[in-house]
DNA sequence: CTGAAAGCGCTTACAG
DNA sequence: CTGAAAGCGCTTACAG
């Protein structure tokens, strides 16, 4: 702190060269740790850097050696309003973008994070800017359409969460065949329920058609009657899920015996908009989800579902990101394993109270 | 897609300028909407820049016009473990962290988030990494000591949360003191509650220490008896309020009649710590919290909790940290108003089942 | 309105 | 091991 040449101005490595009596390129070596410098020339430096509590531009850096050492993350938030009750409809996406956060660290990275909402037709707009500032970047479900992502693909590398790959992109997802099949099985062997519908998500996501798919194909296979169809198209939102359900009551069309849910955050809905009809799950109506957010295991009932391996798969995300960047290639699809969580609101017996597996929080 | 100069390397403006025939100046111009160029000029450049997907390298604009158009956010995640089990503890974090991204927005800013592990030593290396990748920082809650902070802002503008101002930073918090005192005339005063604890948070923490002097004024004023200190001693954590609790019952000790827990998250862990031993919430013992987090509404009981402005709070501190970079000045330290949210945890009425004011989700 | 040129703060061959 | 110098891709006075 001494006569540090903190003017105006940024303090540079210049600065730090002057004060230390080398050049600025030894400054640079000892900070990148490049070469082997004289154990004194490192010890002049360092002094210098503490003195002056130099702080690198990062700008400068990624100019001068081509990597920035950021990768870009963008989603859409819930609802146009700014600050309305989202409550945990982002569950899911912080989940993720915390495992991409957690896996960025270890290669001393760091994660840009950028919203559109989700009427906001600037979203390629916002996903340039980002992609200006970032190495590679990392697109969640419904972002850009399928051309729009092979052209920016040809800019920066793509992974795509929940999506489809590209020639130029990657996808990350998780296995929703084998956990819809598992869940159809469940219901309909060991319940014994005959009668099932299956709640949609946004008609274009491919995590939502899939799981469609998946549901009629395993339904059908043990006998079970179906509803799905307009009646029944949600679009992953608590409220979406709610509506479909006073809709149907409305008009007094018959409930099936258990409603399979796209995500959470729908069957979460559904159970409030039963409850206020003072119907009762799961005596009156079974209801799943898909997901597995952290409060699904607190509601009332709680909540039967597909567990995804969240955070896994943002790391899984940001690892693959990472090779993209460094050159290297790598699968073009990769899908994570899930796993069902039987819970009250499919009919199964509550936990005792004391479940040492959900550890306090539980 | 014509003649593109996507060779190996990376597309820059010279190649746009090419294909337009204009100089790199008035492709920048057009780009950043600067000066008064003529319609055939604009229109030349666009179409380049449609042609090639072209997207301007933020690094060097930042090194050229000395803005980053980013902030860092940095916060501890809650254990060391790298997946553990977290549930909610981060729900307040992520909640600020959207408030942040949220208003960044609006300046056409983007949020770097870094998250350090809960016993990780280089704190303040990934602090500097971060910083040099922004134009300002936000710190959450125990991030760097005093004199940590106030060096660091010598190089870049600070706005801490949950803190305390320095000469140098600004802070951002809520008001403890109205809330808390608030609370506890509820408890006293309308329950008639004359015996009261307070389960604190990290020692060092300023917003526990705030809301631990209100807590013993407040309910010394009116004549109520406390218990606080050492065995009181909790971390804003469930699992440290559920241990808390265990210890006390397993000492025979005696409950007092209400809880008042440091946040949230310490009275979800009070709570099942309660129910373990068959205590019933809020019959045998009244359990509060303090933050308001999505799922205080969820449990059972309902909690009655101190709402912060979470996603207000994120925002301000993007607000008076760009007001920072921008060279204004501004408060020094700024208290956002908080509300008393009364459900069921510390006696009162369960609301009815149909609650408009909480929507689908609620 | 437009272009040539300098400069932003680093890293990295290239010599010595 | 160390230094002088070029170059990364932009922006912005400065002339014209």
């Amino acid at each position: 702190m001494t006569e540090a040449k903190r003017s105006k101005g940024t303090l540079t490595i210049y600065d730090v060269a002057r004060l230390a009596g080398v050049s600025i390129a030894s400054v640079s070596r000892v900070l990148n740790g490049q070469g082997t410098p004289r154990p004194e020339t490192r010890e002049r430096v360092m002094r210098a850097v503490g003195e002056l509590s130099f702080v690198p531009d990062a700008s400068a850096r990624a100019l001068s050696n081509g990597l920035k050492e950021v990768v870009g993350v963008v989603f859409r938030r819930g609802g146009e309003a700014t600050f309305e009750d989202e409550d945990e409809s982002l569950l899911f996406i912080d989940g993720i973008n915390r495992g991409v956060e957690v896996a960025a660290q270890r290669r001393s990275y760091d994660v840009l994070v950028s919203s559109v909402g989700v009427h906001d037709s600037h979203a390629s707009t916002r996903i340039a800017g980002v992609a200006g500032k970032s190495d590679g970047i990392i697109l969640h479900d419904r972002m850009l359409s399928a051309v729009g992502i092979a052209r920016l693909a040809e800019m920066i590398p793509i992974v795509t969460l929940a999506g489809s790959p590209t020639r130029a992109s990657v996808n990350v997802g998780c296995d929703n065949d084998s956990g819809m099949r598992a869940l159809v099985n469940h219901l309909a062997g060991d319940h014994g329920y005959r009668h099932l519908a299956y709640l949609s998500g946004h008609a274009d996501s491919p995590d939502n058609r899939a799981r469609a798919r998946v549901f009629e194909a395993a339904a059908t296979a043990v006998g079970a009657q179906i509803q799905t169809g307009p009646d029944w198209q949600g679009n992953y939102s608590a409220s979406g899920g709610a509506q479909v359900i006073a809709s149907l009551l409305a008009r007094g069309g018959a409930l099936p015996r258990a409603i399979v849910c796209a995500n959470d955050q729908t069957a979460l809905g559904v159970i409030h908009a039963l409850a206020r009809q003072g119907l009762r799950v799961p005596d009156d109506v079974a209801v799943t989800g898909f997901d597995d957010v952290p409060v699904a295991r607190h509601l009332h009932p709680s909540l039967t579902t597909i567990r995804q391996p969240i955070e896994q798969m943002g790391a899984t995300a940001f690892e693959v990101l990472y090779s993209r960047i460094s050159g290297q290639g790598g699968e073009s699809n990769i899908v994570l394993p899930v796993r069902l969580m039987l819970r009250e609101s499919c009919g199964c017996a509550p936990a005792s109270p004391v479940t040492p597996s959900l550890g306090v929080g539980g």
